[in-house]
DNA sequence: CTGACTGCAAACGTTTTGCACGGTA
DNA sequence: TACCGTGCAAAACGTTTGCAGTCAG
């Protein structure tokens, strides 16, 4: 019984095979579409259904176990839950990588020129990356 | 011959009457679902097909005469392209609304940290508005 | 007058649903 | 053993396409 299985059980979701796969998959690929998880799934699980991929990505959001990421002109990708944290997108090989950045100051100035009560951020910075610049 | 039918025409497009209602839609509303602008353009064209709100969307998007903005937990919504701006999300009430903020300090740092040559950012900051909170 | 645009209907890709079977706890 | 999860097939949904008729320039 590794890790997984117990935060999956801790959301109420019985650790299947396909579901602790999923859960691999995501740990090892970072940001994944959801047309790459079947690809990969189809590895281990040959006759894996498109529909058992969508109801446990589904349930798995619920769970807040983990997340989507909306991309500009790309399809969503997915990452298990972990620290607060930004995206960069690189335009050009269309890779997604994380980023820690503190948006306190972003946050307090938008607040109050708003009067917005703000507890959510999502960014993404799209550009070049290291390689393709 | 408005302001909007010379800059259709700058884009290479026809000033017919659905796409000028349309601008009008997206001016008068500021941000609107697909779904949204289908009903508000019925208002005038009773017959106005669903085809042609997305033949056109996409061909203002490729103009860049408007912009769609993705949204955490909601469907995206277009507007009228103006000066670069970041967006603030109610999640009480779902209303959207623009607000520029100088974000050169972030994306220095972000830059720095990762070796990454930014060009565009998307910001959404979710909460609660002025009247939901 | 001509090419571009519209509206309709059909096609398409993606996501969801219902159901019978199988597996987890 | 009881219920939850899986896989399949079908349905639902949002978006795109092809086409014939119409309109803007």
């Amino acid at each position: 019984m590794n890790d997984y299985t117990t935060i999956l059980r801790e959301h109420n979701l019985k650790a299947t095979p396909q579901r602790l796969e999923m859960t691999n998959a995501l740990f090892m690929n970072g940001h994944v579409t959801i047309e790459r998880l079947y690809e990969l799934m189809l590895k281990k699980f040959s006759s894996i259904s498109l529909a058992t991929i969508y109801k446990n990505i589904n349930l798995m959001l619920e769970a807040s176990f983990i997340e989507e990421v909306k991309l500009p002109n790309a399809k969503s990708v997915y990452e298990l839950t972990k620290e607060t944290h930004s995206h960069l997108l690189c335009s050009k090989c269309d890779k997604v990588q994380d980023i820690v950045l503190n948006l306190t100051d972003v946050t307090r100035r938008a607040s109050n020129a708003a009067n917005f009560n703000i507890s959510k951020t999502d960014l993404v910075l799209s550009g070049l990356c290291e390689n393709c610049s």
